[in-house]
DNA sequence: GTCCATGCAAACTGTTTGCACGCGC
DNA sequence: GCGCGTGCAAACAGTTTGCATGGAC
């Protein structure tokens, strides 16, 4: 976990941004839950450990590591947003609107759909939001 | 285009709703402009022929209208939301993030991942969102 | 005439910003 | 110590809501 600490430091070193408390503890709380964080509920995780805390600094955190390309950003809930650990394999949202459960899935056609645009469109994907909602197993009769 | 609007109020009526001179208008600009109008393009439309009508009751416009699926609404923008006439086909959106077009595409991939879901994780899929954005063809040097 | 829809303004939610102080490096 | 980062509160955008009046049917 050091090496992982020093690695996200390097990181935003590179662009002049500084490794303070505030950013090391709402890191350590997206990375600890595997779960998709609004940014209140980090706010308040966040002040159970740093009373201090402002929610302001939880969005500039949030900002920061965006664009540093350590945390993404999901529009889940079509109101606010949500936040998760960037990840190597691309995947992509299920939300069960009775439950509100949130489903990962991979779904490697999405590549063939952005090969296709490029090539009979010229356009450049970059980024990439697959949000499906519906009810989820558990919650059909 | 007197057909069309019949059955829109045969839509609203079924449910005890009214075709009024509002929902009209506000039917009518979704209509005609083939583009992915937000709320407040539309109230200025709206305005422009009448010029009382007030941005709360495009607002709840938009939610009668949406509820009886006679338009959709797409966040396209990341922030808020926007609004077209709900189509057969379903289709799906490119946004560039230079000059902010908005491009439509068809994607019959997506039947297949919903195909799958549905299939190996039992999840009943009802709305699907895909948003790419990136760099469109003109805006590529 | 009934009851849903409207207009207005005020409230609300999620997010951003200005400014003086604090702290990482 | 320099300069980015923070905390606070106020501002902001988009959207919703309470209430009295208006209008569709």
């Amino acid at each position: 976990m050091k090496n992982q600490e020093q690695s996200i430091n390097a990181i935003l070193r590179a662009h002049g941004h500084r490794l303070t408390r505030q950013r090391r503890l709402i890191m350590n709380i997206i990375l600890e839950s595997r779960e998709h964080l609004d940014a209140d509920t980090i706010f308040q995780r966040a002040k159970a450990c740093n009373p201090k805390i402002s929610l302001a600094t939880v969005y500039r955190a949030l900002a920061t590591l965006k664009k540093e390309g350590l945390v993404n950003e999901h529009p889940l809930g079509e109101d606010h947003m949500h936040f998760e650990t960037a990840q190597l394999t691309p995947h992509y949202h299920f939300t069960c609107k009775q439950c509100g459960r949130v489903i990962e899935f991979e779904a490697p056609q999405v590549l063939e759909i952005i090969a296709t645009l490029r090539q009979t469109k010229g356009l450049q994907v970059e980024n990439v939001h697959l949000l499906l909602s519906g009810t989820c197993d558990l919650c059909q009769k």
